[in-house]
RNA sequence: CGGGGCGUAGCUUAGCUUGGUAGAGCGCGUGGUUUGGGACCACGAGGUCGCAGGUUCGAAUCCUGUCGCCCCGACCA
């Protein structure tokens, strides 16, 4: 690679977005397509993101009352058979094992053992947690059951893209009976709520809460709710879901229970996930064209050291400060967290190292050499400002320096963030200007255009369909933070309750 | 699953039209020179040209099939 180069990665996002995507997650070594298609590799920083993610969002789910257990990655068919609409949304993307057993034939391993019921696996687990729920709950004393797993999935898709759509992919989904559907709707909302405050406080991700029109609502669920995010091309990618489910699985699965009447009664069920998308979303909404850029409190490490260690006569000295101040680092808190330094001697160039951590995307790098052993002092970059610009702090002043930048950069990258999704909403009040809004100026090689759309709408699925056939516009959501005001769909006039949030998607 | 493009070393690729059994840059290894920065020099390792057939004395190159990848549609977290 040529040291002229300005960015470290080609495109850059004006360039070519999809392609400098791919090219960060391989520059930051998050991830690579396996020789399984459609499934990925999920390489050691890449699974220490999605582990954060995981420990963060656990604590969440336990500290509103969910357990973790684990289900069966194979659903038998007939589960699947059980809820109509479910069956419709799934069935084309389910992968199916037939046979139990492999036999060598003609020298090639042949399937056998064909099995009396196909199974499925898994795409989403409301049915075969259904059958267990059946089987747990008898009386309303049994209720509420708040149970959550992470687990892997398969929907076999057509186009993957790393971390975004993905055949086999990781989640969580949480999985709820309640007596009332009162009760359950309230866990729909709140475990929204938990999205959103985990994608804004840790990802620095605003998100828009809302509710999915009937066309986007997930198959079987009685009301959709999700939480939308706007990237850097300004498309749309939903976040996370939570999913009203009404009393259908419960029908489908027999989840009944004895009443305080003591009558035999469906209980009211939810579901809620987020999947490894969030990396993807994470990715594209902060990186630059130098690489990842992560907010501290999600990224893996915080601080990278990095010893000068060019002049052979001071070398020890160097390695030993530095070595100091790394554990002093290590033992300083932020936000009630001990700091995680990686320490870096590895014996390759320091402009390459530099940047490998750089493309990373870690908040901090702090260099030392026998400059800085001399005035007491260290040099540090952060990831938020050009990779050039250096800021001298002295090693009395480190911890409290390195608290306050993390501090600054989670509150930064957030406030960028909404900045951005402000600037590319708009308020659109007639069709013409609709339309201009979501063409590109250049067909042929389409810029980045658009954004948030925020208009007025008649509740009609045929506009929607039109709109997506034209535009490959839809409804992200009903939004639940706007101010409902009463006004005429523009696109027939018709009267519409509120503004909805359009926009090309993920 | 429809339309288009492409598969040559870890990566990016030249060669293919006009068949004569592979070349470069980056990366990697060793040695040296450098050193607050993706440095330089020398030497070296690494490819049966996606796979399977066919045509031919001879195929990366021509033909057929197949698999995979990318882009555009349809579908989707």
């Amino acid at each position: 690679m040529s040291q002229k180069e300005e960015n470290a990665i080609s495109p850059c996002r004006e360039e070519d977005f999809p392609e400098w995507y791919q090219q960060v997650i391989r520059a930051a070594d998050l991830a690579e397509n396996s020789e399984v298609r459609g499934c990925m590799v999920i390489k050691p920083w890449g699974w220490a993101i999605w582990e954060r993610i995981q420990l963060i969002l656990d604590g969440m789910f336990k500290a509103t009352g969910h357990r973790n257990a684990y289900f069966p990655l194979f659903i038998p068919l007939s589960y699947l058979q059980k809820e109509a609409e479910h069956v419709e949304g799934f069935a084309k993307e389910c992968a199916v094992v037939t046979h139990h057993r492999l036999e060598v034939r003609d020298g090639k391993l042949v399937p056998a053992g064909e099995l009396s019921e196909p199974l499925v696996v898994r795409p989403t687990s409301e049915t075969i947690i259904g059958a267990a729920y059946a089987r747990w709950i008898n009386s309303y004393r049994d209720l509420p059951i708040l149970i959550n797993q992470w687990a892997n999935v398969v929907r076999w898709e057509m186009r993957p893209r790393l971390f975004l759509r993905t055949a086999e992919f990781l989640w969580q989904e949480g999985h709820t009976a309640h007596e009332t559907e009162q009760e359950a709707w309230e866990e729909t909302v709140r475990m929204l709520g938990v999205y959103e405050r985990f994608a804004r406080d840790y990802l620095a991700i605003p998100v828009i809460k809302g509710e999915k029109t009937e066309s986007e609502r997930f198959p079987g669920a009685v009301r959709t709710l999700c939480i939308e995010a706007m990237v850097q091309d300004r498309k749309a990618i939903q976040a996370g879901t939570s999913h009203f489910l009404g009393q259908n699985f419960a029908k489908a699965s027999g989840i009944r229970f004895q009443s305080r009447e003591g009558k035999l009664e469906y209980a009211w069920t939810t579901s809620w996930g987020v999947s490894t998308r969030l990396v993807g979303t994470l990715i594209m909404t902060h990186s630059d064209d130098d690489g990842l850029v992560l907010p501290p409190r999600i990224s893996p490490s915080q601080v990278v050291f990095l010893p000068i260690l060019t002049k052979e006569n001071c070398r020890s000295q160097v390695l030993e400060y530095a070595e100091r101040l790394a554990n002093s680092l290590r033992e300083t808190y932020w936000e009630g967290q001990k700091i995680s330094v990686e320490f870096d001697t590895r014996d390759i160039g320091g402009g390459n190292k530099n940047w490998e951590w750089i493309k990373k995307g870690i908040p901090i790098r702090i260099e030392i050499g026998p400059r800085d052993l001399e005035n007491l002092s260290v040099t540090l970059y952060r990831r938020d400002r050009p990779h050039r610009k250096k800021e001298a702090v002295l090693i009395q002043n480190l911890p409290q320096r390195v608290c306050e930048i993390l501090s600054e950069m989670q509150q930064g990258m957030l406030q960028r963030a909404q900045e951005f999704r402000c600037k590319h909403t708009h308020i659109i009040e007639n069709k013409k200007d609709f339309y201009d809004f979501f063409t590109p100026l250049n067909s042929e090689k389409p810029e980045i255009h658009g954004g948030f759309a925020l208009a007025h709408w008649n509740g009609s699925v045929n506009v929607e369909t039109q709109i997506k056939n034209d535009l490959k516009v839809t409804i992200r959501c009903i939004p639940f933070d706007l101010i409902p005001e009463p006004g005429k769909c523009i696109f027939t006039g018709e009267p519409s309750r509120g503004r909805v949030l359009w926009a090309k998607a993920y």
